[in-house]
DNA sequence: AATGAATGAGGTTTCATTCAT
DNA sequence: CATGAATGAAACCTCATTCAT
């Protein structure tokens, strides 16, 4: 990013309050001074608030962009192996970058969004849907996977699952009494355990067993 | 609610604007003019903002109370039908109460909450928790459900997917080219694909067959 | 006064308060709740809070109206010991209507005064100066006051010192370790001491002896 | 104070209005206006309206402090003409720094003071009870006092007495006709026959004549 | 005669941003 | 290029008062 600590540091603090505490929540003040940066910098640097949140979602996305091309791509794998596999790579992404989902949760409860995020959002999802899609129809054109699978419904849950368990991670450390764990320990543990709730609940699901249509 | 018109307005639309904006996000004049009452009025209610989402909370919460009770006490049905039930009920719940479930995701996801809304958010999972956990140990006794279930990560599933749809529901709707639906012939359609949707996932998870521990 | 209980209750609470608040740092909604009675009584029986203090005054003043004229009427005393009375009579009713003269204190410091206060304070202070001056010149004339007396410093002097006490009460009691007495013993008590101190320090300066013109 | 114009303006109105008005009875915004500031600078430079009348006390007081401490060190004086010096300076204080000691009256007769306020004065009050103790004793040790002194009671005269007359000026004015006088020709005035009058005063009253115990 | 609901003006403070340096 | 001082808009809340009953 640009390779200026003090925006980088802007954006570092800027994902942690906005997550916590929403956009609207989090001033530039609070912002400016968690950075230790002047506060005039923010405006400098990004133009404004609004810009800020949007370099953010530039900045992040980036980063992720592509992660999971590979995978489909992938022609030694099995179909149900390359699911198992996504399902890691999405809980490893949402958990171990849980401020931005936080933000990307948040953004995506929110009735106006601007220009830049929306279209970052939309797109990001459009083509881990396709993604999926692809790796879908070929289990499918394999006969592993069954046919009427929703595909939106099953991703619907796989992001609701993380986003939730993110979301509730304190009554999940206290119903297991975890408060013990470092915050390290508990993601690994976490990870650990959505990942494989996750693979149980889909392996059975996409195949062709047990379905009841409405 | 206290049969007070001008209190319920203000209650009405306060919901409405937090869940689309957040809490932050909405001012008291936004919520006094698309209420059509007085700024003032707010504080002459409720005392304050912070006290109006509290109030929201009490109400909203105080409305849903024991609607799950009585079917854990039911004798007459089987375990998985029960479950099927639960189903039904919190998908319904959730999607009719979209606009306070949003306030709800929301305030999960922020650091520093009320005191009145932790406590009735942590009384409110607690008590879910609850009574799933009977219902759970009730199939387990009778043999069809297996012994391994985490029950925390069933209902991070159960909500995650019902939260993650209502909160995509834009990006459901364009994917699927139901944009020409109204939103009351939309909501049926989402909450009988979820309700399906769910139920297949959960009847392969907590019956025996098809686990992988890790 | 106007046997109206709650006008009265009101007036009491009102009067408490403004010497504890000043006029400004008290509500009507503090007097109100205070004194158990709604809001809209205040206007509904004064017309409006700065009637109300108007009020206040006028049901205070008259209340000492006349208080000591006969004093300087009385034809048996001696100068000096006219002198004493009055000053027993000043401390008393200074500290025992304590309240009413924190107000008063306040109002004096204050630019602007209403009509009514500025008019009831400055007939209150130009009649008890005359009285003073008749008991002043009539010891002069028996020979036993001295000439040069400067009539306003020594009342200045003599309401002065009672306020300051009135007003710096806790740091005497402090001082003196007086916690432990109780509001109508310290009350006694400081009573005692203000008008053993004042009429020593007035009787030798009304008399002839130790004096320095400038 | 910290030479910054602006913060000194503000301080300077405040300390006027403070002291004409009260502080309840001033608001920001008259502060502002007068002092020809935008109203955010108030919070700006103060933080608060609070802070900034904990400010003015942090500025003031901390002008005048030792400013009678070499006064007792000095061995060349009398005890007597220790007093009198003292008076002096007394009545020059409070008659000069008018505003800042009608608003030290004032927030001695409010229950409720802020804690920097609180410790400001009763600071100040104890520094000057324990200069005036070690002055009164010499003279006591040095016989020319007598010896059942209660200092209290003569500070509260002194101060009393100059407050008074600071808070009734008009009317003594009035009373002298001296309404011709310029405000700075009557604050010469004042001070020379508060200064006599106080000298008068205690002169008789430190020595061993005249004197009735109860 | 008495009240509680309702109001609009104005209170203090925080906000994101700009400007002069 | 970077900053700290400064700002006006708008935030939330309290105020004294009024009005319909």
């Amino acid at each position: 990013m640009d390779n200026n600590p003090k925006k980088s540091q802007i954006l570092e603090v800027a994902e942690k309050l906005f997550a916590e505490r929403g956009f609207a929540g989090t001033s530039v003040r609070d912002i400016a001074h968690e950075a230790d940066v002047n506060v005039s910098m923010i405006s400098y640097y990004f133009g404004s608030k609004e810009k800020l949140i949007d370099a953010l979602f530039e900045s992040r996305t980036d980063e992720s962009r592509s992660q999971l091309e590979s995978l489909v791509m992938n022609e030694e794998l099995a179909p149900l192996q390359k699911i198992n596999i996504m399902i890691d790579a999405v809980v490893e992404r949402l958990v171990e970058k849980e401020c931005f989902h936080k933000i990307m949760m948040r953004v995506q409860l929110t009735s106006e969004r601007s220009e830049v995020i929306s279209e970052k959002v939309m797109g990001f999802k459009l083509r881990n849907m396709e993604l999926m899609k692809k790796l879908v129809e070929e289990g499918q054109h394999a006969g592993v996977f069954r046919s009427g699978l929703d595909l939106s419904l099953m991703m619907t849950t796989l992001y609701g699952t993380v986003n939730q368990a993110i979301a509730t991670q304190d009554f999940y450390r206290i119903i297991h009494n975890l408060e013990h764990m470092d915050h390290l320990e508990f993601r690994a543990h976490l990870k650990r355990k959505l990942s494989q709730h996750l693979k149980n609940l889909f392996k059975s699901t996409v195949t062709n067993e047990h379905h009841v249509e409405n």
